[in-house]
DNA sequence: AAAAAATTTTACCATATGGTAAAGATAAAC
DNA sequence: GTTTATCTTTACCATATGGTAAAATTTTTT
Protein backbone atom coordinates (compact mmCIF):
# COMPACT_ATOMS: atom_id res chain seq x y z
CA UNK A 1 0.00 0.00 0.00
CA UNK A 2 1.83 3.27 -1.33
CA UNK A 3 1.72 6.27 0.64
CA UNK A 4 -0.88 8.52 -1.01
CA UNK A 5 -3.75 5.65 -1.11
CA UNK A 6 -3.57 5.23 2.21
CA UNK A 7 -3.08 6.27 5.90
CA UNK A 8 0.02 8.71 6.70
CA UNK A 9 1.51 8.50 9.40
CA UNK A 10 -1.85 8.04 11.26
CA UNK A 11 -3.63 10.90 9.26
CA UNK A 12 -5.88 10.57 6.32
CA UNK A 13 -5.40 12.65 3.41
CA UNK A 14 -8.34 12.57 1.26
CA UNK A 15 -7.50 16.11 0.21
CA UNK A 16 -4.03 15.08 -1.07
CA UNK A 17 -5.26 12.00 -2.76
CA UNK A 18 -7.85 14.22 -4.63
CA UNK A 19 -5.02 16.82 -5.75
CA UNK A 20 -2.46 13.85 -6.62
CA UNK A 21 -4.93 12.24 -9.05
CA UNK A 22 -5.70 15.83 -10.51
CA UNK A 23 -2.19 15.70 -11.46
CA UNK A 24 -1.78 12.29 -12.69
CA UNK A 25 -2.37 10.91 -16.39
CA UNK A 26 -5.89 10.04 -16.89
CA UNK A 27 -7.63 12.76 -15.16
CA UNK A 28 -9.01 10.48 -12.67
CA UNK A 29 -9.77 6.91 -13.22
CA UNK A 30 -13.35 6.48 -13.88
CA UNK A 31 -13.87 2.92 -13.50
CA UNK A 32 -13.40 -0.11 -11.60
CA UNK A 33 -10.85 -1.16 -13.74
CA UNK A 34 -9.08 2.19 -14.27
CA UNK A 35 -8.93 2.20 -10.52
CA UNK A 36 -7.69 -0.58 -9.50
CA UNK A 37 -5.08 -0.94 -12.50
CA UNK A 38 -3.71 2.74 -11.78
CA UNK A 39 -3.33 1.67 -8.38
CA UNK A 40 -1.71 -1.39 -8.93
CA UNK A 41 0.92 0.44 -11.55
CA UNK A 42 1.55 3.09 -8.99
CA UNK A 43 2.36 0.38 -6.72
CA UNK A 44 4.49 -1.48 -8.99
CA UNK A 45 6.44 1.75 -9.81
CA UNK A 46 7.05 2.76 -6.57
CA UNK A 47 8.63 -0.47 -5.23
CA UNK A 48 10.72 -0.40 -8.57
CA UNK A 49 11.65 3.21 -8.83
CA UNK A 50 13.08 3.62 -5.11
CA UNK A 51 14.64 0.50 -5.25
CA UNK A 52 16.51 1.15 -8.66
CA UNK A 53 16.60 4.63 -9.54
CA UNK A 54 14.31 6.30 -12.57
CA UNK A 55 17.52 4.91 -15.45
CA UNK A 56 17.58 1.67 -13.50
CA UNK A 57 14.12 0.90 -14.00
CA UNK A 58 12.44 -0.75 -16.50
CA UNK A 59 8.82 -0.49 -17.84
CA UNK A 60 8.96 -4.52 -17.91
CA UNK A 61 10.12 -4.41 -14.44
CA UNK A 62 6.86 -2.19 -13.11
CA UNK A 63 4.58 -4.25 -15.63
CA UNK A 64 5.59 -7.58 -14.38
CA UNK A 65 4.98 -6.26 -10.54
CA UNK A 66 1.99 -4.59 -11.49
CA UNK A 67 0.84 -7.66 -13.52
CA UNK A 68 -0.09 -6.64 -16.48
CA UNK A 69 1.51 -6.58 -19.79
CA UNK A 70 3.64 -3.80 -21.25
CA UNK A 71 1.44 -2.66 -24.02
CA UNK A 72 -1.59 -2.44 -20.96
CA UNK A 73 0.48 -0.14 -18.81
CA UNK A 74 1.19 2.32 -21.56
CA UNK A 75 -2.58 2.17 -22.14
CA UNK A 76 -2.48 3.81 -18.24
CA UNK A 77 0.30 6.11 -18.61
CA UNK A 78 1.86 7.57 -21.56
CA UNK A 79 5.53 7.17 -21.18
CA UNK A 80 7.90 5.68 -18.27
CA UNK A 81 8.40 9.54 -17.28
CA UNK A 82 5.17 9.99 -17.16
CA UNK A 83 4.74 6.84 -14.28
CA UNK A 84 7.36 8.78 -12.25
CA UNK A 85 6.09 12.20 -12.47
CA UNK A 86 2.89 11.01 -11.37
CA UNK A 87 4.30 8.96 -8.16
CA UNK A 88 6.56 12.21 -7.46
CA UNK A 89 4.22 14.64 -7.60
CA UNK A 90 1.86 12.31 -5.21
CA UNK A 91 4.89 12.26 -2.80
CA UNK A 92 5.60 15.70 -2.87
CA UNK A 93 2.44 16.83 -1.69
CA UNK A 94 2.37 14.84 1.32
CA UNK A 95 5.62 15.46 1.72
CA UNK A 96 5.19 18.57 3.26
CA UNK A 97 2.70 17.89 5.25
CA UNK A 98 4.00 17.94 8.67
CA UNK A 99 5.87 20.65 8.24
CA UNK A 100 3.13 22.77 6.98
CA UNK A 101 1.51 21.25 10.13
CA UNK A 102 3.96 22.82 12.23
CA UNK A 103 2.01 25.64 14.42
CA UNK A 104 3.64 28.59 15.41
CA UNK A 105 1.17 29.29 18.51
CA UNK A 106 2.16 26.07 19.94
CA UNK A 107 5.09 25.51 22.63
CA UNK A 108 8.17 25.69 19.84
CA UNK A 109 10.37 22.58 21.71
CA UNK A 110 6.80 20.42 21.48
CA UNK A 111 6.07 21.35 18.05
CA UNK A 112 9.68 20.53 16.54
CA UNK A 113 9.58 17.39 18.56
CA UNK A 114 6.17 17.07 17.36
CA UNK A 115 7.53 17.22 13.42
CA UNK A 116 11.02 15.20 13.72
CA UNK A 117 8.40 12.44 15.39
CA UNK A 118 6.62 12.30 12.44
CA UNK A 119 9.56 12.44 9.83
CA UNK A 120 11.12 9.98 11.65
CA UNK A 121 7.81 8.03 10.83
CA UNK A 122 7.66 8.10 7.34
CA UNK A 123 10.83 6.91 7.31
CA UNK A 124 9.83 3.96 9.21
CA UNK A 125 6.69 3.57 7.61
CA UNK A 126 6.83 4.96 3.90
CA UNK A 127 11.37 3.84 3.50
CA UNK A 128 10.58 3.27 -0.57
CA UNK A 129 8.79 7.11 -1.07
CA UNK A 130 11.85 8.59 1.10
CA UNK A 131 14.83 6.45 -1.30
CA UNK A 132 12.29 7.68 -4.50
CA UNK A 133 12.73 10.83 -3.44
CA UNK A 134 16.54 10.76 -2.05
CA UNK A 135 17.37 8.86 -5.45
CA UNK A 136 15.53 11.80 -7.61
CA UNK A 137 17.74 14.61 -4.81
CA UNK A 138 21.12 12.79 -5.35
CA UNK A 139 20.47 13.11 -9.21
CA UNK A 140 20.10 16.45 -9.50
CA UNK A 141 16.40 16.29 -9.20
CA UNK A 142 15.90 16.57 -12.48
CA UNK A 143 12.13 16.45 -12.90
CA UNK A 144 11.28 18.29 -8.84
CA UNK A 145 13.53 21.26 -8.93
CA UNK A 146 10.55 23.51 -9.54
CA UNK A 147 9.42 22.45 -6.53
CA UNK A 148 12.48 22.61 -4.95
CA UNK A 149 12.67 26.31 -5.78
CA UNK A 150 9.37 27.22 -5.26
CA UNK A 151 6.92 25.14 -3.11
CA UNK A 152 9.06 23.30 -0.95
CA UNK A 153 11.15 26.77 -0.19
CA UNK A 154 8.50 28.88 0.54
CA UNK A 155 7.32 26.67 3.20
CA UNK A 156 10.89 26.20 4.23
CA UNK A 157 11.40 29.71 4.35
CA UNK A 158 8.15 30.38 6.50
CA UNK A 159 8.61 27.77 9.11
CA UNK A 160 12.52 29.14 9.31
CA UNK A 161 11.01 32.77 10.24
CA UNK A 162 8.53 30.59 12.53
CA UNK A 163 11.46 29.26 14.63
CA UNK A 164 13.62 32.44 14.31
CA UNK A 165 10.36 33.90 16.17
CA UNK A 166 10.66 31.58 18.64
CA UNK A 167 14.37 31.94 18.86
CA UNK A 168 14.15 35.71 19.45
CA UNK A 169 11.52 35.18 22.08
CA UNK A 170 14.31 33.00 24.05
CA UNK A 171 11.76 29.77 24.15
CA UNK A 172 14.65 28.10 22.36
CA UNK A 173 17.89 27.67 21.77
CA UNK A 174 19.61 30.91 18.67
CA UNK A 175 20.29 28.05 15.91
CA UNK A 176 20.25 28.66 12.11
CA UNK A 177 16.49 27.97 11.55
CA UNK A 178 16.88 26.46 8.37
CA UNK A 179 19.83 24.47 9.35
CA UNK A 180 18.05 23.07 11.95
CA UNK A 181 15.42 22.09 9.38
CA UNK A 182 18.00 20.16 7.32
CA UNK A 183 19.07 18.49 10.84
CA UNK A 184 15.73 16.86 11.28
CA UNK A 185 15.75 15.62 7.45
CA UNK A 186 19.05 14.19 7.46
CA UNK A 187 19.06 12.59 10.73
CA UNK A 188 15.71 11.36 10.09
CA UNK A 189 15.25 10.20 6.64
CA UNK A 190 19.12 8.86 7.03
CA UNK A 191 17.46 5.75 8.35
CA UNK A 192 15.37 5.00 5.18
CA UNK A 193 17.51 6.02 2.63
CA UNK A 194 20.52 4.21 4.24
CA UNK A 195 18.49 1.12 5.73
CA UNK A 196 20.96 -1.04 4.19
CA UNK A 197 24.13 1.02 5.45
CA UNK A 198 22.83 0.84 9.24
CA UNK A 199 20.73 -2.65 9.18
CA UNK A 200 24.54 -4.28 8.01
CA UNK A 201 26.56 -2.49 10.72
CA UNK A 202 24.07 -2.96 13.56
CA UNK A 203 22.37 -6.44 12.29
CA UNK A 204 19.06 -5.90 13.92
CA UNK A 205 15.85 -6.25 13.02
CA UNK A 206 14.62 -3.15 11.47
CA UNK A 207 11.62 -2.45 14.02
CA UNK A 208 14.55 -2.52 16.67
CA UNK A 209 16.67 0.15 15.14
CA UNK A 210 13.66 2.35 14.58
CA UNK A 211 12.91 2.37 18.54
CA UNK A 212 16.76 2.95 19.05
CA UNK A 213 16.58 5.58 16.41
CA UNK A 214 13.45 7.27 18.21
CA UNK A 215 15.52 7.25 21.50
CA UNK A 216 18.58 8.56 20.72
CA UNK A 217 16.60 11.71 18.53
CA UNK A 218 14.88 12.18 21.29
CA UNK A 219 18.00 12.05 23.43
CA UNK A 220 19.51 14.76 21.23
CA UNK A 221 16.65 16.91 20.11
CA UNK A 222 16.23 17.39 23.69
CA UNK A 223 19.72 19.11 24.03
CA UNK A 224 19.74 20.77 20.71
CA UNK A 225 16.82 22.82 22.06
CA UNK A 226 17.34 23.96 25.59
CA UNK B 1 41.09 16.03 -9.27
CA UNK B 2 38.89 12.86 -7.93
CA UNK B 3 39.88 11.97 -4.14
CA UNK B 4 42.27 9.26 -4.18
CA UNK B 5 44.71 10.90 -6.65
CA UNK B 6 45.02 13.70 -4.91
CA UNK B 7 44.90 15.02 -1.31
CA UNK B 8 42.61 14.41 1.14
CA UNK B 9 41.03 16.81 3.06
CA UNK B 10 44.40 18.32 3.77
CA UNK B 11 46.24 15.02 3.89
CA UNK B 12 48.46 12.92 1.91
CA UNK B 13 47.15 9.19 1.20
CA UNK B 14 49.50 7.57 -0.84
CA UNK B 15 49.07 4.44 0.82
CA UNK B 16 45.49 4.24 -0.23
CA UNK B 17 46.22 5.10 -3.50
CA UNK B 18 48.72 1.93 -3.55
CA UNK B 19 46.29 -0.18 -2.03
CA UNK B 20 43.38 0.90 -4.51
CA UNK B 21 45.50 0.47 -7.64
CA UNK B 22 46.27 -3.03 -6.69
CA UNK B 23 42.49 -3.82 -6.29
CA UNK B 24 42.03 -1.88 -9.70
CA UNK B 25 41.87 -3.75 -12.58
CA UNK B 26 44.88 -3.02 -14.32
CA UNK B 27 47.32 -4.56 -11.56
CA UNK B 28 49.37 -1.43 -11.60
CA UNK B 29 49.62 0.57 -14.42
CA UNK B 30 53.00 0.53 -16.15
CA UNK B 31 53.31 2.69 -19.13
CA UNK B 32 53.16 6.80 -18.78
CA UNK B 33 50.05 5.89 -21.53
CA UNK B 34 48.50 3.63 -18.95
CA UNK B 35 48.72 5.90 -16.27
CA UNK B 36 47.06 9.17 -17.90
CA UNK B 37 44.36 6.97 -19.46
CA UNK B 38 43.34 5.46 -16.52
CA UNK B 39 43.41 8.11 -14.67
CA UNK B 40 41.68 10.20 -17.24
CA UNK B 41 39.10 7.25 -17.16
CA UNK B 42 38.33 7.10 -13.45
CA UNK B 43 38.00 10.92 -13.04
CA UNK B 44 35.41 10.96 -15.57
CA UNK B 45 33.83 7.85 -14.40
CA UNK B 46 33.45 9.45 -10.83
CA UNK B 47 32.00 12.20 -12.87
CA UNK B 48 29.38 10.10 -14.69
CA UNK B 49 28.67 7.82 -12.08
CA UNK B 50 27.68 10.30 -9.14
CA UNK B 51 25.58 12.27 -11.23
CA UNK B 52 23.27 9.34 -12.99
CA UNK B 53 24.15 6.10 -10.98
CA UNK B 54 25.65 2.68 -12.29
CA UNK B 55 22.65 2.24 -14.80
CA UNK B 56 21.58 5.63 -15.44
CA UNK B 57 25.36 6.00 -16.85
CA UNK B 58 26.62 4.35 -20.29
CA UNK B 59 29.88 3.76 -21.39
CA UNK B 60 30.17 6.03 -24.07
CA UNK B 61 29.43 8.99 -21.67
CA UNK B 62 32.14 7.71 -19.46
CA UNK B 63 34.27 7.90 -22.87
CA UNK B 64 33.84 11.01 -23.94
CA UNK B 65 34.48 12.59 -20.73
CA UNK B 66 37.61 10.77 -20.64
CA UNK B 67 38.40 11.93 -23.97
CA UNK B 68 38.53 8.22 -25.15
CA UNK B 69 36.67 6.14 -27.60
CA UNK B 70 34.61 3.34 -26.44
CA UNK B 71 36.91 0.14 -27.28
CA UNK B 72 39.40 2.37 -26.05
CA UNK B 73 37.96 2.62 -22.93
CA UNK B 74 36.96 -0.91 -22.77
CA UNK B 75 41.20 -1.97 -23.46
CA UNK B 76 42.01 -0.68 -19.92
CA UNK B 77 38.85 -1.94 -17.74
CA UNK B 78 37.07 -5.11 -18.89
CA UNK B 79 33.31 -4.29 -18.09
CA UNK B 80 31.79 -0.95 -17.16
CA UNK B 81 31.08 -2.98 -13.84
CA UNK B 82 34.58 -3.05 -13.25
CA UNK B 83 35.12 0.42 -13.83
CA UNK B 84 32.65 0.63 -10.71
CA UNK B 85 33.93 -1.54 -8.87
CA UNK B 86 37.26 -0.14 -9.16
CA UNK B 87 35.60 3.07 -8.31
CA UNK B 88 33.98 2.29 -4.81
CA UNK B 89 37.33 0.09 -3.58
CA UNK B 90 39.23 3.26 -4.13
CA UNK B 91 36.69 5.31 -2.17
CA UNK B 92 35.87 2.81 0.40
CA UNK B 93 39.75 2.82 1.60
CA UNK B 94 39.71 6.25 2.20
CA UNK B 95 36.24 6.57 3.36
CA UNK B 96 37.29 4.71 6.40
CA UNK B 97 40.29 7.13 7.30
CA UNK B 98 38.77 9.50 9.22
CA UNK B 99 36.82 7.30 11.28
CA UNK B 100 39.78 5.02 12.07
CA UNK B 101 42.00 8.15 12.83
CA UNK B 102 39.81 8.59 15.78
CA UNK B 103 42.01 8.01 19.01
CA UNK B 104 40.77 6.24 22.02
CA UNK B 105 43.35 8.59 23.82
CA UNK B 106 42.63 12.14 22.71
CA UNK B 107 40.20 13.94 24.44
CA UNK B 108 36.28 12.62 23.62
CA UNK B 109 34.58 15.85 22.53
CA UNK B 110 37.94 16.95 20.79
CA UNK B 111 37.89 13.61 18.82
CA UNK B 112 34.25 13.89 18.21
CA UNK B 113 34.41 17.16 16.47
CA UNK B 114 37.18 16.27 14.80
CA UNK B 115 35.82 13.64 13.15
CA UNK B 116 32.29 15.42 12.62
CA UNK B 117 34.93 18.15 10.95
CA UNK B 118 36.50 15.90 8.84
CA UNK B 119 33.54 14.53 7.30
CA UNK B 120 32.16 17.79 6.45
CA UNK B 121 35.08 18.69 4.61
CA UNK B 122 34.77 15.27 2.81
CA UNK B 123 31.34 16.58 1.72
CA UNK B 124 32.15 20.30 0.80
CA UNK B 125 35.61 18.58 -0.83
CA UNK B 126 34.55 15.89 -2.70
CA UNK B 127 30.60 15.40 -2.92
CA UNK B 128 30.60 13.74 -5.92
CA UNK B 129 32.32 10.82 -3.75
CA UNK B 130 30.24 11.26 -1.24
CA UNK B 131 27.21 11.19 -4.62
CA UNK B 132 28.75 8.02 -5.80
CA UNK B 133 28.27 6.53 -2.26
CA UNK B 134 25.00 7.62 -1.92
CA UNK B 135 23.72 6.14 -5.13
CA UNK B 136 24.99 3.02 -4.23
CA UNK B 137 23.63 2.52 -0.93
CA UNK B 138 20.32 3.80 -1.35
CA UNK B 139 19.24 1.29 -4.35
CA UNK B 140 20.87 -1.55 -1.67
CA UNK B 141 24.44 -1.52 -2.25
CA UNK B 142 24.84 -4.27 -4.71
CA UNK B 143 28.20 -4.33 -5.05
CA UNK B 144 29.55 -3.16 -1.76
CA UNK B 145 27.24 -5.07 0.70
CA UNK B 146 30.57 -7.76 1.74
CA UNK B 147 32.08 -4.16 2.82
CA UNK B 148 29.49 -3.08 4.98
CA UNK B 149 28.91 -5.85 6.79
CA UNK B 150 32.31 -6.16 7.04
CA UNK B 151 35.34 -3.77 7.38
CA UNK B 152 32.83 -0.97 7.89
CA UNK B 153 30.96 -2.93 11.03
CA UNK B 154 34.60 -3.67 12.31
CA UNK B 155 35.60 -0.34 12.62
CA UNK B 156 32.30 0.77 13.25
CA UNK B 157 31.74 -1.61 16.15
CA UNK B 158 34.88 -1.05 17.97
CA UNK B 159 34.94 2.98 17.33
CA UNK B 160 31.32 2.71 19.02
CA UNK B 161 33.27 0.73 21.63
CA UNK B 162 35.28 3.59 22.49
CA UNK B 163 33.07 5.90 22.80
CA UNK B 164 31.05 3.91 25.42
CA UNK B 165 33.67 3.74 27.00
CA UNK B 166 34.01 7.60 27.32
CA UNK B 167 30.68 7.74 28.20
CA UNK B 168 31.26 5.10 30.98
CA UNK B 169 33.49 7.61 32.50
CA UNK B 170 31.35 9.98 32.38
CA UNK B 171 33.81 12.35 30.16
CA UNK B 172 30.65 12.28 27.44
CA UNK B 173 26.73 12.35 27.59
CA UNK B 174 25.88 8.67 27.69
CA UNK B 175 23.80 8.06 24.40
CA UNK B 176 23.61 4.93 22.04
CA UNK B 177 27.49 4.98 20.71
CA UNK B 178 26.07 3.93 17.23
CA UNK B 179 23.76 6.53 16.22
CA UNK B 180 25.99 9.25 17.42
CA UNK B 181 28.46 7.66 14.87
CA UNK B 182 25.08 7.42 12.41
CA UNK B 183 23.99 11.04 13.35
CA UNK B 184 27.53 12.79 12.14
CA UNK B 185 27.44 10.82 9.44
CA UNK B 186 23.71 11.85 8.34
CA UNK B 187 24.26 15.60 9.15
CA UNK B 188 27.20 15.69 7.20
CA UNK B 189 27.07 13.87 3.88
CA UNK B 190 23.40 15.62 3.65
CA UNK B 191 25.18 18.53 2.72
CA UNK B 192 27.18 16.63 -0.30
CA UNK B 193 24.09 14.26 -1.50
CA UNK B 194 21.27 16.85 -0.96
CA UNK B 195 23.35 19.75 -2.34
CA UNK B 196 20.74 20.13 -4.83
CA UNK B 197 17.58 20.57 -2.23
CA UNK B 198 19.86 22.64 0.29
CA UNK B 199 21.02 25.28 -2.75
CA UNK B 200 17.58 25.17 -4.51
CA UNK B 201 16.22 26.27 -0.91
CA UNK B 202 18.84 28.75 0.39
CA UNK B 203 19.62 29.81 -2.84
CA UNK B 204 23.26 30.94 -1.81
CA UNK B 205 26.77 30.07 -3.17
CA UNK B 206 28.10 26.35 -1.61
CA UNK B 207 30.96 27.96 0.22
CA UNK B 208 28.40 29.67 2.02
CA UNK B 209 25.87 27.39 2.72
CA UNK B 210 29.16 24.95 4.03
CA UNK B 211 30.68 27.64 6.68
CA UNK B 212 27.11 27.74 7.78
CA UNK B 213 26.15 24.15 8.12
CA UNK B 214 29.73 23.87 9.81
CA UNK B 215 29.05 27.06 12.43
CA UNK B 216 25.73 25.03 12.95
CA UNK B 217 26.67 21.94 13.84
CA UNK B 218 29.61 23.25 16.15
CA UNK B 219 26.83 24.51 17.87
CA UNK B 220 24.53 21.62 17.97
CA UNK B 221 27.30 18.97 18.82
CA UNK B 222 28.67 21.30 21.36
CA UNK B 223 25.19 20.65 23.40
CA UNK B 224 24.89 16.93 22.43
CA UNK B 225 27.98 15.98 23.41
CA UNK B 226 27.77 17.69 27.14
C1' DA C 1 -28.88 -8.91 -27.38
C1' DA C 2 -26.75 -5.55 -30.16
C1' DA C 3 -23.87 -1.53 -30.24
C1' DA C 4 -20.47 1.17 -28.23
C1' DA C 5 -16.77 1.88 -25.27
C1' DA C 6 -13.06 0.27 -22.75
C1' DT C 7 -9.38 -2.98 -22.05
C1' DT C 8 -5.92 -6.44 -23.31
C1' DT C 9 -3.01 -9.02 -26.36
C1' DT C 10 -0.06 -9.98 -30.26
C1' DA C 11 3.26 -8.64 -33.19
C1' DC C 12 6.34 -5.39 -34.05
C1' DC C 13 10.03 -1.51 -34.48
C1' DA C 14 13.80 1.87 -33.79
C1' DT C 15 17.25 3.06 -30.91
C1' DA C 16 20.53 2.63 -27.25
C1' DT C 17 23.86 0.12 -25.14
C1' DG C 18 27.47 -3.15 -23.45
C1' DG C 19 30.71 -5.51 -25.58
C1' DT C 20 33.96 -7.94 -29.38
C1' DA C 21 37.22 -8.83 -33.36
C1' DA C 22 40.69 -7.57 -35.88
C1' DA C 23 43.28 -4.40 -38.44
C1' DG C 24 46.10 -0.21 -38.03
C1' DA C 25 49.00 3.06 -35.75
C1' DT C 26 52.38 4.36 -32.00
C1' DA C 27 55.74 3.87 -28.83
C1' DA C 28 59.34 1.12 -26.49
C1' DA C 29 63.03 -2.19 -26.47
C1' DC C 30 66.86 -4.09 -28.57
C1' DG D 1 66.42 0.68 -37.68
C1' DT D 2 64.01 -3.29 -36.90
C1' DT D 3 61.33 -5.96 -33.92
C1' DT D 4 58.15 -6.27 -30.25
C1' DA D 5 54.79 -4.67 -27.30
C1' DT D 6 51.34 -1.36 -26.47
C1' DC D 7 47.65 1.38 -27.79
C1' DT D 8 43.76 3.07 -30.88
C1' DT D 9 40.39 2.83 -34.39
C1' DT D 10 36.96 0.86 -37.45
C1' DA D 11 33.40 -2.01 -38.12
C1' DC D 12 30.42 -4.75 -36.01
C1' DC D 13 26.90 -7.60 -33.06
C1' DA D 14 23.40 -9.26 -29.72
C1' DT D 15 20.40 -7.83 -26.47
C1' DA D 16 17.54 -4.73 -23.89
C1' DT D 17 14.38 -1.30 -23.85
C1' DG D 18 10.82 2.36 -24.61
C1' DG D 19 7.23 2.62 -27.38
C1' DT D 20 3.42 1.76 -31.36
C1' DA D 21 -0.33 -0.29 -34.34
C1' DA D 22 -3.98 -2.82 -34.77
C1' DA D 23 -6.55 -6.82 -33.94
C1' DA D 24 -9.02 -9.34 -30.36
C1' DT D 25 -11.45 -9.50 -26.19
C1' DT D 26 -14.13 -7.97 -22.40
C1' DT D 27 -17.19 -4.77 -20.19
C1' DT D 28 -20.69 -1.37 -20.20
C1' DT D 29 -24.51 0.98 -22.16
C1' DT D 30 -28.66 1.15 -24.64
Amino acid sequence: MTLLFGKYAGIDLPALITSAMMSSEKIKPRTRIQKQNTAAIMEAALEVFSANGFRGSTLDQIARAAGISKPNLLYYFSSKKAIHVALLSELLDAWLYPLREMDSNGDPKNELMKYMRRKLDLSRNYPRESRLFANEIVQGAPRIKKFLKGDLKNLVDEKAEVISGWMDQGRIARLNPHHLIFSIWALTQHYADFETQTSSILGKESEQIYDDAGAFLEDIFEKIFI
